[in-house]
DNA sequence: AATGAATGAGAATTCATTCAT
DNA sequence: TATGAATGAATTCTCATTCAT
């Protein structure tokens, strides 16, 4: 958590910090990223870092944080546009859409958080230790509504069917991340794997109890 | 590549200093791995590791190698078993199945592979330099076929198809490898994502001239 | 080049630094000087190294650059004091005189930099990158002028010359330097020497077209 | 000192150790050459070294003292042939002429040699410890003969003239050795020069007391 | 006598963090 | 509050030498 002396610090100064920071950690692995190189390009002395941040870690969190904040505000912006019968596919499309206008907004703080995800197991306990479980459930919250509301298949696991949705987000995210797949195709991409998985999951004839949950 | 002395070397050894090179690789990123500590864990001496391999790298891509080979053995053993007509969903199920015995196997070869993966482009660049494009599209191979034999939709791109199933696959690797899918678990999980997806894939009426392709 | 921080540092602390690193240079082959052993003979610490100079040869340049401008300051102050028809080998005599009296002030300084020329083509090269062709042609420019003003015989090449006076020059430095031959007879041989070479070049009966130069 | 096994050796193995071992210090300085490197030349064991020469160190003596037997041997052969009333000039020339026949026939032996010349006080005095004063005044003889017969002024003195002739031939080999001054060149090269140094040395008017001595 | 695996001290370099000013 | 010099443990890698077979 940063201190109070860097809110206090004028804006400017504050933004060159974050833009360094950014630039650093957008480009190099978390161990990789070098804290003289991101004070240089802020420049502010090195010292003066730990006066605003307790560590390295802080300020990576701090990153981290804005970076979901983003996209959590996009993902609500977006979904609220929704009329109140939208299935948990409008919502991941429309979802989707302001997600990736915001990393077009803003591609490096989303090129952190995607980096992050590539940290490790041990890494991503500490980071997720800071944060509770970032990202709720929300796709199963949806899901779960879409199969009451019969539109998914019954017997159709919400969990699995979450695993579904995350593992092709999470697989376009880390593609685009790494730079073999633009933005531009992310989109169109995007909705020729949902169209799959949305007629795959929809109510089949003799619709049953439900999947075993396989947790 | 090893050195014949790392080959002459008795089993026993061999082993140890494999065990703690992938205990190593496993838990730490490729940079974050230290020689001093597989060396330490080993119980050899560090110069010893130089005899052995030319350098950090060359140790990696022999766990690599290591890693490829395990999956490719399990991948062709399973399919070998197959009858003439098994789709490519079938072929899925059968190579999956041997992978994750694979994996059972030995987990933590299965962890450095992944991990790899997210190791950025740079890194991944440098491996693949080494070993020729390691994985082949053997999974878009029986994709075509099973589309030109009217198992799935022609309006389905071979390679977003494949995007998924890879997604699917790679998901299920990285939480497993994590530790945070147990293997028996995986499989049944495995089997009803692959039913989704094969269900979504599969043709539909009014079935026209393929997708459009994203890339 | 040095940094900043390092000429900021308080003059005491430098010149232990350089003194430490004059020293082991002056006892080593480039490759053999230990930089933990100038640290340890600083009393610095390792990491304070980096902080001055961006690695050992960055710190081996700044010696060479500081016994060139030694030479090149004393050479130059002692020609100044000539009148408009010496010739060359009252140069020679001036400057050799001045650059002794510089080494005396810091012999170990001059020690590195005859320790430079002999350690090999390759590393030689390396230097001149960084400094450009060092010595320019002074004493075959001197050389010339003494040639045209008939003090020296037409048939003598000024390369030929020019080699025979740096062999004197080079041979007195190493075997100061080596602590083999005291500052004192150094000056005594040296007048010696050049007296012989002085009448060696002087205009001979019959001096014709000039000698054919072996390059 | 090699040790009796290493002489009882078959000579095409004890000749392709001394080769490789001399293709490793012809270009490399003494610290830089690798053990390694020569017993992988010579196709034989590290341990194998050890079993012919104590360490490094008594390998390098070995080859050095090849090298001045080499020097000495075309030097005496040379010697051998003038005539009686031959001066120093022409013993140098004759002694010259022998020393780079020999440098022509095995000239990484006579490399080693001089790269010897440019690992530092310390080191050549290690070596020199080893073999006594190397040289011997053989030079210094010559001269004192020629003064004597009234060849050279005798106002000369005599080591003043050998540390002059010393340094032209020092000169000229270490440029040979360092490769930029090829082998025709430096005979033509060692022609001029001994022409002026002869000259120079040759009775002047008015000669008298002997030059004093400045050690 | 020959082998070649094992050793470990030592090399250069990096970098997050501390602390006196 | 800001600075930036100082630190030192950690990194990868090298190599002459030893020693069991």
């Amino acid at each position: 958590m940063p201190t109070d002396t860097f809110f206090n610090l004028p804006e400017a100064k504050r933004e060159r910090i974050i833009d360094a920071a950014l630039d650093e950690f957008a480009h190099k692995s978390y161990n990789q990223a070098s804290l003289s190189q991101i004070v240089n390009k802020a420049g502010i002395a090195k010292g003066s870092m730990y006066q605003y941040f307790t560590d390295k870690f802080d300020l990576y969190l701090h990153l981290i944080g804005m970076a979901s904040e983003l996209k959590l505000a996009a993902l609500r912006a977006g979904v609220a546009d929704l009329g109140p019968d939208a299935d948990v596919f409008d919502m991941l499309r429309v979802a989707s859409q302001a997600g990736m206008a915001a990393i077009r907004a803003n591609p490096r703080i989303n090129l952190v958080g995607n980096r992050m995800l590539a940290e490790g197991p041990e890494f991503l306990a500490r980071v997720v230790a800071h944060f509770g479980s970032l990202g709720e459930d929300t796709v199963g919250a949806w899901l779960r509504a879409s199969i009451d509301r019969g539109l998914i298949d019954r017997r159709i696991n919400p969990r699995v069917a979450g695993f579904l949705i995350n593992a092709v987000l999470g697989a376009i995210g880390q593609e685009t991340a790494a730079g073999r797949l633009p933005q531009e195709q992310a989109a169109v991409l995007l909705d020729q794997l949902m169209d799959i998985v949305k007629y795959g999951m929809k109510p089949r004839d003799g619709g049953g109890e439900g999947g075993q949950d396989p947790r």
